[in-house]
DNA sequence: ATGCATGAGCT
DNA sequence: GCTCATGCATA
């Protein structure tokens, strides 16, 4: 009766001043050479003192992609009254691009990495599937996404179904979105398209990110799909009008986004350098010091754990440094 | 375009 | 509590 959930995050003003976060553009193509971006972000971690096992590889906790199906993944159905106006005709013609595929040889691809270890990980350790040899991550593993096979029926190179490969979304991403924008679409259009046509909604964010390749492989997989139809649809419709359906956003009380200063994202990275997987204790330790939530502080290094799964650094261009010179 | 956040599922 | 998929809110 008595309305005491006012609002359990009306106190997190912990911060004196609304710091926006420095973030940086990054240029429509991150793709332009990864193993650029890998080397220099191994060269940061390895320059803190440490070498610290990598993204790329631990990105296995539940299985290879490649072999794994996407079951974990739920498809919230409840709701399918939203059938817009958009035919949906299987074009005689499937998109078969894929000019050039030859990236077997020395394209890793961001999340192609079918690496079979066993995750053992305790708290504490870091796996370094590495080896630290001497071999980064760059032409770590060239393996291709068949295989193991069910019995040795697999087809062989086509961008069309069954996983592809990093190089194929890379491409097809790129397509996407030059085809998006041709058709006049925004992002938001496509993921309410997609809720519409398929029953799988999708924000704005997720669609930029699938764009800039800012998924998981699996994730990107899954979604591939989708999209192709998507496109298919608009493509084949050109001229037709976009039902702007929109589902009501559900009264979520979600805390608002903490504006966490530089300067204490600063400390916060430079404990992720030291330990990307700080304990409890440690957290809250940490979030004593910086005066912030314990919530706040372990989500954020969530978050960068998950950041740095992910490829594409939003500002690691190779140029920009930090240097105190000047 | 991205930072912080939520929630499901797994450990 | 972590990972992972996903998104609201915001720069």
């Amino acid at each position: 009766m008595a309305t005491a959930a006012s609002s359990p995050y009306t106190l997190l003003s912990s911060s004196p001043m609304i710091h926006p976060e420095s973030q940086a553009m990054q240029p429509a193509s991150p793709y332009r050479g990864h193993q650029k971006l890998l080397q220099s972000d191994y060269l940061q971690s390895v320059q803190n003192g440490h070498s610290l096992g990598h993204q790329w590889a631990s990105n296995l906790s539940e299985g290879s992609p490649w072999s794994a199906s996407m079951e974990q993944q739920d498809v919230k159905p409840g709701r399918e009254d939203l059938q817009l106006g958009i035919i949906h005709h299987r074009s005689p013609h499937v998109a078969h691009h894929s000019p050039h595929h030859n990236n077997h040889g020395n394209h890793p691809g961001a999340w192609g990495t079918p690496v079979s270890h066993n995750s053992s990980i305790t708290s504490g350790q870091q796996i370094n599937i590495y080896s630290q040899t001497g071999m980064h991550p760059g032409l770590r593993d060239t393996l291709s996404p068949e295989h193991s096979d069910l019995g040795g029926h697999h087809c062989h190179d086509h961008s069309d179904e069954e996983t592809p490969t990093s190089d194929e979304l890379e491409h097809f991403a790129k397509q996407f979105k030059q085809r998006r924008i041709k058709l006049g679409f925004t992002q938001a259009d496509v993921g309410l398209a997609l809720g519409t046509l398929y029953g799988n909604v999708f924000s704005q964010t997720t669609i930029c990110r699938f764009e800039a390749l800012q998924l998981s492989f699996k994730n990107m997989c899954k979604l591939k799909p989708l999209l192709n139809k998507w496109l298919e649809e608009a493509d084949s419709s050109t001229g037709s009008s976009s039902s702007i359906d929109k589902i009501a956003a559900q009264g979520r009380k979600r805390k608002k986004r903490t504006s966490i200063e530089v300067s204490v994202k600063g400390v916060l990275e430079t404990h992720f350098l030291k330990c990307p997987k700080p304990s409890a204790q440690e957290i809250t330790s940490l979030a004593d010091s910086l005066q912030l939530e314990k919530e706040v502080v372990r989500v954020w290094f969530c978050n960068r754990r998950q950041k740095e799964k992910r490829m594409t650094p939003p500002g690691e261009h190779g140029s920009q440094r930090p240097c105190t010179a000047n």
